[in-house]
DNA sequence: ATGAAAGCGCTAACAG
DNA sequence: CTGTTAGCGCTTTCAT
């Protein structure tokens, strides 16, 4: 039988005690695991809750326990689709946990501290950083402190984790594969070079590239990870007649793939990029890229904000996969 | 001069009442908009708690005033790149009204409902849910109940408003476009069957080729809003020979005109797609497309979900844009 | 193992 | 306009 009213206002730990004639802190018992109640009286207390429709009424806990469950998680690219697949992962990730994610947008125009006030009145146990070149290592600071924190595709933040792919890795396993493709003269395309993981990648890219006795013949920036800036990067490129070009991010690499095809001197030079985004895979791009744990990478930040203690502020580094596509087929064969 | 000290608990009213000498209930108002205060004590109050570092606590708050400013987001699909520009701009939105935006996202495997209890549990004070056809009508009624709701790009429910852009007037810009372009057979790539939007579109679609004497040779579904549907239900289609094929959505599109790129028969079948994602602007695809007002959507949305009194359940249907590019080129100077 | 009572930090009557 | 007083619904001692 069903006792649930659909009325406006949900029903108090205190009513329904009153209800079943036990004390209001046994229903909060009941729903508390590991409390000490006879195992009967929480099925009880349980099993009326089911029938009256009962659910404790989580702000009032937040209150108490100082604890809100929730985590925040401060996004400002959701262009690039490598961080809508991302967020999926790790909201999932944090659901199975029993998390919470409260979503933060920061936009460029207004005054992003304003945007973030509500991770300090809200509680929020701790804070998800994504990418986010957009906040400056002061502002990090603010919104972290007192919480737990981790921060994705972003590093080099004294106190706080981060949760990355082995960007390193991936970037010499590509160029493995472009020297093994039989590329030599390699452009590089760098997205922005506020982005300390670009960098990274950069670095790791360069040195390996080094001890192959490769050729970096130019690196570009652009001010940004979009389509836009790979298609401009690469025509750039193109005067200094590269085998191939090595993009710092699929989205990048996607527009590059696009502009060198209007161009002669386009055709048969190589491309690989990263992150293995859904449009990697695309037949008409077959990107060679190196792809992000983004499953791996979720799961990690969730452990982190979970388990107990402070988290270590050091950096968890993930191993990706290569993944070998036909946008850096090999040299001798020529263009597809 | 800072008097702010980094501990562990936040400051509470009380305690930055007792330190300016004033009584707890002003401090509480010196931050309430339109309470009784005297201009010059909230001045002073919100000077010192500035200085001390003092936020109110939302948590509290919403315990008394029975308010959390928070909204829940139900999404599903974040693989369609329609959706994460949606729930940009959604939360942007709704952070400017003040509103906070809790991510609910819900994977077909586990119990639903299991994954939706926090709706109830936070109390959020209202719902948006997002094209996801994953939840049915009855989930809809329990986890809308109590509390503002708003349906994005989903009809069809008696009780709940729904927020879209207008399908019909789309459909019918978009099949006026074809004709215009010479184009008579026309093919129709459904996506999902159970999405009610879809449904919509394709009911306007075909009456108005009805009207202008088309011809719809056959309708293709997939159980999916994706780039691999799209792809195959083109190649499907193919063997009626359509003049072109109108897709209900572009990502859809999108895997049809790489499909059509690999077989002969496709050459010169004109595309039409629906959303105008930003992957419909890129070169290589210059999908033409019905834009949906994104941003007009958000804001309606936001508007409803603010504006006191119950949300009248009816369908606020925002027009869009027609946005003409060469993948509907006329089919007098053949193909592209 | 259970109940009674004291808050968590704030808002909202209620007096003055 | 301001301060005092009750709670909001829960968790958590503290007794029993």
């Amino acid at each position: 039988m069903d006792h649930s009213k659909s009325t406006k206002k949900p029903m108090t730990s205190r009513e329904l005690a009153a209800l079943i004639g036990v004390s209001q802190s046994a229903v909060s018992r009941a729903f508390t695991p590991g409390s000490s109640i006879a195992r009967d009286l929480r099925e009880r207390i349980l099993m009326q809750a089911r029938e009256y429709g009962y659910q404790p009424n989580a702000i009032a806990s937040m209150l108490t326990k100082r604890r809100t469950n929730i985590v925040g998680i401060v996004v400002s690219d959701m262009r690039n689709p490598f961080y809508p697949a991302l967020i999926e992962k790790l909201t999932q990730a944090l659901q199975r946990a029993g998390l919470q994610s409260l979503l933060f947008n920061v936009t460029p125009g207004a005054e992003i501290e304003k945007q973030l006030v509500a991770i300090h009145t809200y509680n929020v146990d701790a804070v998800v950083v994504i990418a986010s070149t957009m906040l400056n290592s002061r502002m990090l600071t603010r919104i972290t402190e007192g919480r737990k924190a981790v921060l994705l595709n972003r590093i080099g933040h004294e106190d706080i984790a981060s949760v990355c792919c082995d960007n390193a890795l991936g970037a010499r396993l590509l160029v493995d594969h472009l020297y093994e493709a039989g590329h030599r003269r390699i452009g590089h395309v760098a997205g922005m070079t506020s982005s300390g993981i670009g960098m990274l990648r950069y670095s790791a890219f360069t040195s390996r590239l080094a001890e192959l006795g490769m050729r970096l013949t130019r690196t570009v920036s652009h001010e940004a990870f979009s389509y836009e800036a790979g298609w401009d990067s690469a025509l750039d490129l193109l005067a200094d007649e590269p085998d191939a070009i090595f993009f710092t991010s699929d989205i990048l690499a996607l527009g590059g793939i696009d502009a060198l095809r209007t161009d002669p001197r386009g055709a048969g030079v190589g491309v690989v990029g990263f992150d293995d985004i859904p449009m990697a895979a695309w037949p008409n791009y077959s990107l060679t890229t190196y792809r992000q744990p983004v499953s791996a990478i979720a799961e990690t930040t969730t452990r982190l904000l979970t388990e107990d203690g402070p988290t270590t502020p050091k950096l968890y580094s993930l191993p990706g996969e290569l993944v070998i596509r036909a946008s850096s087929a090999p040299r001798i064969t020529g263009a597809e």
